[in-house]
DNA sequence: AACATTTAAGACTTATGATTCCTAAATATA
DNA sequence: TATATTTAGGAATCATAAGTCTTAAATGTT
């Protein structure tokens, strides 16, 4: 598996928050619901990304989260990285850990191409431009 | 992380054994010495890699494992499966259970080229030209 | 036959991530 | 001020992967 689980319901969060985002908060027990993810793990899973400063959110009635920035300004990476960390793919895909361009393993060459591509698919293009495709085509919604 | 460790471990076994093959059986031990990689891990990994045909082994003074196929016959992805099984990067990348190109995901396309070229990396040269191309640069060996 | 070597395989332990639960803190509203 | 709502965050549980140990089975050598 590429991404973590908790990654994945990060990223169907952010989704849920940007189609239905008109500035007010949101409840994640409201998205939990929606999403079908547990209550307990989207909160945690908030928490992590409030404090990477993709979030913001407000206690108490008609309290809830909300993105921080402009959809056109959030990068998948961001989200990926906010649960993740920030060495994603980083390491050596043979786990040794010396590699390096000084120093590479037998699938260094190819794992690095590879990367690029699956990094690129996290920073080329916004949640903005994601989405907006995706509505496009009139397709499955989250 | 893209692969388990113990996947990692795997790849890093085999290429140990196309580079000290001699028709000989190895012993798991040498490996696990070499490789620095616990013999009771390598072991089970061997057991796994034996029972997807990859493998064979041979109990008893002067025995071990060897390569049942020529490294020009093997690919890396017949050793992610043996580990990792054969679903490898098949589900969709935000866990959606119906996603798919009747019922795409937001990042569906983008998730689709990127694991092209990831299996590319994995299907695309057989373990020989992957160590062939190694030693001709001259690099870090396993 | 006895012994040493080596894989086979199951049991056990540890580590990590996923999940659930519970109490506290903030705050709008009545 | 009392109450209901909602996030905050720590504790506890569960699941799965990683790692270790122990005994059994196979077999070459003496």
């Amino acid at each position: 598996m590429l991404l973590a689980k908790s990654t994945e319901n990060a990223i169907q969060l952010i989704i849920y928050l940007i189609r239905h985002a008109d500035n007010d908060y949101i409840r994640v027990k409201e998205i939990a619901e929606q999403c079908n993810i547990s209550f307990f793990i989207l909160s945690k899973i908030a928490q992590k990304m409030i404090k990477a400063g993709i979030l913001e959110s407000y206690t108490g009635p008609n309290g809830g989260i909300k993105l921080v920035k402009n959809p056109s300004d959030i990068q998948l990476i961001d989200v990926v990285q906010s649960i993740e960390g920030t060495d994603v793919l980083d390491k050596c895909i043979l786990g040794f850990e010396h590699c390096g361009e000084m120093n590479p393993c037998a699938v260094h060459q190819h794992w690095k191409e590879a990367r690029e591509v699956i990094l690129n698919m996290f920073e080329g293009k916004t949640l903005k431009e994601i989405i907006d495709i995706d509505e496009l085509k009139e397709v499955y919604s989250v």
